[in-house]
RNA sequence: GCCGCUGUGGUGGAAUGGUAGACACGACAGAUUCAAAAUCUGUUGCUGGUAACAGCGUCUCGGUUCGAGUCCGAGCAGCGGCACCA
């Protein structure tokens, strides 16, 4: 008897599909079409086991839909800018782009045995230059369009080693190699106005019907619509008035102080002549620009010894605080306080014994605020203390409106709404990523690059032996003739965020071999991406990007109005985990060691570990368990199997060893039981009946599994139906319908092995390219049905009805049952709640 | 700190508001074997009981409901994101 093999079964119909141009996809107007997406790899040089979920997730949808009859696109390639390349170029020496391709061509060939789906002809990395090329055609035409401009913007600087820092750059504060504290600066940055479209995507998402609900609510939050009042605070200085923005401005008579951002003009004129407002600027200016760092840190403030006059009361004078946790980037860059009802006002003032005054209770309460600031939902009615506006018991948000309208007609403010969602800074100080194709000239200004100039191509001899950007020390790269006067001049030498390259990937895919950005057939047809896979990591910023970038598309006449929302479905998965074995170094250091490594809870010189529960598997903790030693031990169909069997993708998976184990065995069952019923003789059975029924309830379960990405569920009921097939009393027709269907269903999770099977059976053609079975409803109708009988919520007893007996018959049936009596013990039921198909519930 | 998510046996997990624990791992027992591996069969939430059965049980505390793992409120813990990691 042949034995499973996979070793020599994958290969060879790897082959097949190749030489049948299986996945090879062409424009066609014979069949629907279905592009499935999933996001693309970044080229570590190592496929992971998040990799292999994500694109076995992808894979399956991609091969159930070519079998049902789809014309089906399904891409790869390569997000290849980025800081690693750079970082390894600093630690090893080489070059980013050596370095990057290689990583691809080792990636590559470790994907190439999972036997995914993909259509490799259309392979393409964004550091190709005929990539970035059309990457700066587009910002050209977008700027062109009024949707690029530069404006001065914080990064972390790092004084020792003068250059910009990454957040992941900064670690506590201090600069990764230097060890430098490092501090914001302001520098003039490229920027994209995605604050144009903030309505338009708010709007967008309602549409989004197949994005997950969470994701949704999360660019919802992110782009922050909110109705608030804009006004001024009057100096009594006579100075300039502040202007500010509140969404709270219901609350102005628990106002307690006007603060200004550090970076406030006043504050910058100020620090002028102040050398106290100077450094207590400076003291600002210290760490990270992330906004983690800015709300956890240490709340400072500075009194200017300026005072503001209260718009409703002229007598009432407020100081002007300078405070470090205002941004001067959101609304006005000023505020006022009102420390009752806002907890980081409320801790400022008490720092800084500043006056607490409440403007409402709750209707059952007067306690004033003393160390928690009383913040009620917004639709919550509350008692107002002599309210302006006139209000006594009103919500939050009636209060607000009132205010709104009230502060309008008297003339002193404006209603506004106000965004979130900042601008997208795209500017990067450093190499390897996507030259932005702009000349600075001293007589014209910042001067776009001619589009017959472009690709704008990165040099190659640079040299990563000092930090900072190699492109800015490259003199003859930066020198060029200004494109519009012809004198001497600098080109630019900051490089592109590498968000730029990901928010168009998915629309070069439909024509990577055009020498424009897209072509305008093969976008109308090819877009959108009906299935996007990908993680949940990348739920705001890469979506929201790819969401506008859609919109500029269309603008500047590269995609479709119709492909604005780029992605018709969204499905996020969850991370591949797996324990970490630790020990402590003689300094009590953590020292990670890899699960190859360790037996049992000790290595191999029989010292214990530590073991910490499932963790994202990441290379620095040794927790990692690479594909291509699971691939050599069992095959790609048990890889794939198991990364989909015990999880809901959308959840995380702990990989296990045993798992990964069980998984073979039961491709390795798969194997036998089909080498046994293909040698099977003819001839009917007496389970024949119930087998077939069988198997159309597991072409329903299995078909709803993968259509609704329930994989895991719908490997669970392979299993089950295994199970029926192998045990069932059947004839050798039947059993042989049974199996072959048991590997078609198989197909999309294990395609090499089900390939095999259909061959031992004589199927004709590839299985891959054969209709998807199809549940005869007939066979699915169950005459009866198992009732379950509660007494009083707790299951006492069962019974087996026909399907369409009368409530009556069951209620009598029901209180005759054996445990039904000892449950009711002599008590006469209040009521019977029978519900059909499904219970009985007897309440006494 | 802010936004979002998750929490069920020894383990991964299943369950349109309707029998909690499907399916799988592990464990235990048995068959087969000279023996082992592989394979096959059975048992397996916890407690008590030979058993029938009973009590308890889905992070915690409350609530809605004939009925809550599921819905609502308040906590706790873990995870993802926070605009220069990709």
């Amino acid at each position: 008897m042949s034995t499973y093999t996979p070793s020599e079964i994958e290969p060879k119909w790897q082959d097949a599909w190749d030489a049948a141009e299986t996945f090879k996809a062409t424009r066609s107007d014979d069949k629907p079409k279905y592009y499935v997406l999933e996001m693309f790899p970044y080229p570590s040089g190592r496929i992971h086991m998040g990799h292999v979920r994500n694109y076995t997730m992808g894979d399956v949808i991609a091969r159930y839909k070519i079998s049902t009859g789809h014309n089906v696109l399904h891409p790869m390639g390569w997000d290849a800018f980025g800081m690693p390349a750079e970082n390894a170029a600093m630690a090893s020496g080489g070059h980013p782009k050596d370095w990057t391709y290689q990583n691809i061509e080792d990636m590559k060939a470790q994907m190439k045995p999972m036997g995914w789906s993909l259509d490799w002809n259309r392979e393409f990395a964004t550091c190709d230059p005929e990539y970035y090329g059309q990457q700066q055609a587009m910002f050209l035409d977008m700027w062109e369009k009024g949707l690029v401009y530069r404006k001065n913007a914080v990064v972390n600087w790092d004084p020792v080693d003068m250059t910009v820092l990454a957040n992941e750059q900064v670690i506590d504060g201090k600069g990764w190699r230097s060890g430098a504290d490092v501090e914001r600066r302001e520098l003039t940055q490229w920027f994209f106005k995605i604050s144009d479209y903030s309505e338009e995507l708010l709007d967008g998402l309602d549409g989004l019907e197949n994005w997950p609900a969470k994701v949704r609510l999360m660019q919802e939050n992110w782009i922050g619509k909110s109705r608030g009042l804009q006004f001024s605070f009057a100096r009594t200085d006579g100075g300039d008035p502040i202007e500010v923005y509140t969404t709270r401005p219901d609350t102005l008579n628990g106002a307690s102080f006007v603060g200004i951002s550090p970076d406030h003009p006043l504050a910058k004129e100020l620090a002028e002549n102040n050398p106290e407002v100077a450094a207590f600027r400076a003291e600002c200016a210290k760490g990270g620009t992330t906004a983690e760092e800015l709300e956890t840190g240490e709340k400072l403030g500075f009194d200017t010894g300026l005072t503001v006059q209260h718009p409703l009361n002229p007598d009432w004078h407020l100081p002007i605080w300078i405070a470090n946790f205002i941004l001067m980037d959101y609304g006005t860059g000023a505020i006022f306080a009102c420390p009752a009802h806002d907890q980081r006002d409320l801790d400022f003032c008490r720092k800084y014994d500043l006056p607490v005054i409440d403007t409402f209770f709750a209707l059952d309460d007067d306690t004033p605020v003393a160390i928690e600031a009383f913040v009620p939902p917004k639709d919550q009615v509350v008692r107002w203390v002599d309210h302006f506006a006139g209000l006594s018991e009103a919500t939050g948000q009636e209060a607000i409106d009132a205010t709104i309208d009230f502060a309008e007609k008297a003339g002193w403010g404006q209603g506004k709404t106000q965004f979130r969602l900042r601008d997208w800074g795209l500017s990067r100080q450093r190499y390897w990523g996507c030259p932005i194709p702009v000349v600075h000239c001293d007589s014209c200004g910042v001067v776009p690059e001619k589009k017959e100039n472009l690709p704008i191509r990165l040099p190659d001899d640079v040299s990563f032996d000092q930090p900072g950007n190699p492109l800015d020390r490259h003199d003859t790269w930066r020198q060029v003739q200004c494109p519009k006067c012809g004198n001497a001049a600098r080109r630019e030498t900051d490089t592109m965020d590498t968000f730029v390259d990901s928010s168009w990937y998915y629309a070069r895919f439909t024509a990577p071999w055009a020498d424009t950005p897209t072509v305008a057939e093969e976008a109308e047809y090819w877009m959108n991406v009906d299935q996007y896979i990908g993680g949940i990591e990348h739920a705001i910023l890469h979506l929201l990007y790819s969401r506008f970038f859609a919109r500029a598309m269309n603008v500047t006449g590269h995609l479709p109005a119709s492909a604005s929302e780029p992605f018709d479905a969204l499905f996020t998965q969850g991370m591949v985990t797996h324990e970490i074995y630790q020990t402590r170094d003689d300094q009590n250091r953590p020292v990670y060691h890899l699960p190859k490594d360790v037996t049992d809870g000790k290595l191999a010189d029989g010292s214990e570990v530590e073991i910490i529960p499932s963790a994202k598997m990441s290379k620095s903790k040794k927790n990692v368990v690479d594909p291509v030693n699971i691939i050599s031990a069992y095959g790609a169909d048990t890889a794939r199997w198991f990364v989909l069997s015990d999880s809901p993708p959308e959840r995380d998976v702990e990989w296990t060893a045993s798992g990964a184990d069980a998984a073979f065995k039961f491709l390795n069952r798969i194997h036998r039981m089909a080498t046994e019923i293909a040698a099977l003789d003819g001839g009917a059975g007496a389970d024949d009946e119930e087998l077939l029924r069988a198997m159309h309830k597991a072409i329903q379960d299995v078909t709803n599994g993968v259509e609704s990405f329930g994989f895991n569920a719908a490997i669970a009921k392979l299993y089950a139906y295994a199970n029926v097939v192998q045990k069932a009393k059947a004839g050798g027709d039947a059993k042989r319908q049974a199996m072959v269907t048991l590997a078609h269903l198989m197909s999309p999770f294990t395609p090499h092995l089900s390939e095999e099977i259909w061959q031992m059976f004589g199927g004709e053609g590839l299985i891959a390219n054969t209709p998807w079975p199809f549940a005869d409803e007939a066979m699915l109708v169950e005459d009866t049905v198992t009732l379950p009988i509660q007494v009083n919520g707790k299951r006492r007893s069962e019974i087996a009805v026909a399907k369409d007996l009368a409530k009556e018959e069951i209620e009598k049936l029901a209180l005759e049952q054996e445990g039904v009596v000892r449950a009711l013990d002599g008590a006469t039921p209040k009521k019977i709640i029978v519900v059909p198909g499904r219970i009985v519930n007897i309440v006494i």
